[in-house]
DNA sequence: GCCAACGTTGGC
DNA sequence: GCCAACGTTGGC
């Protein structure tokens, strides 16, 4: 099982939205380093849900990856957010997943209080200049931070 | 393949 | 709103 952390900004999608919905394809992701983690995703992987944007950004809850990658149907919608032209229908650039809601975190653990711990230094979302959507986490790192909301 | 211009992200 | 970081695009 591998572990993972996806971004949103609350007023986008929130862990309200998502405790609300129970579950939700991860789409509009338009970066090939994110579409490559969500391929590698299994069914039954666990995410940290971050907000980001927002103060203070953070962790707040917990999801799990309940369909593998398929394609983002909103990349041919030219009404959607994110539509790519250049991509063809038979042979889809962008894709997503599906997750469903795990837990609320009873705090938000915080960026900043992250940033302070040494044993998060090789966490990619704390290396500086990180605009990363999607990425993987430590099982380590994980449980620690779950740890830390209680 | 290089690289400048441009657009987006995200913390503050 | 500002600005640093960095991914993407496109001309050459």
């Amino acid at each position: 099982m591998q572990y993972w952390l996806f971004k949103s900004e609350p007023n986008c999608y929130s862990i309200d939205d998502m405790k609300r919905d129970k579950k939700t394809l991860w789409d509009g992701v338009r970066n090939y380093q994110a579409r490559n983690f969500m391929r590698e995703m299994r069914v039954g992987d666990r995410g940290l849900f971050y907000h980001s944007s927002t103060i203070p950004a953070g962790v707040v809850g917990t999801v799990v990856v309940s369909k593998n990658a398929l394609p983002d149907l909103t990349q041919f919608d030219p009404k959607s957010d994110h539509p790519d032209p250049k991509s063809n229908p038979a042979d889809p650039r962008w894709d997503c997943v599906e997750l469903t809601f795990d837990t609320m975190l009873s705090r938000t653990v915080t960026l900043n209080e992250i940033k302070q711990k040494k044993a998060f230094s090789h966490l990619q979302l704390v290396q500086k200049g990180n605009r990363l959507s999607v990425l993987p986490v430590d099982k380590k790192h994980y449980d620690q931070i779950i740890k830390m909301a209680q």
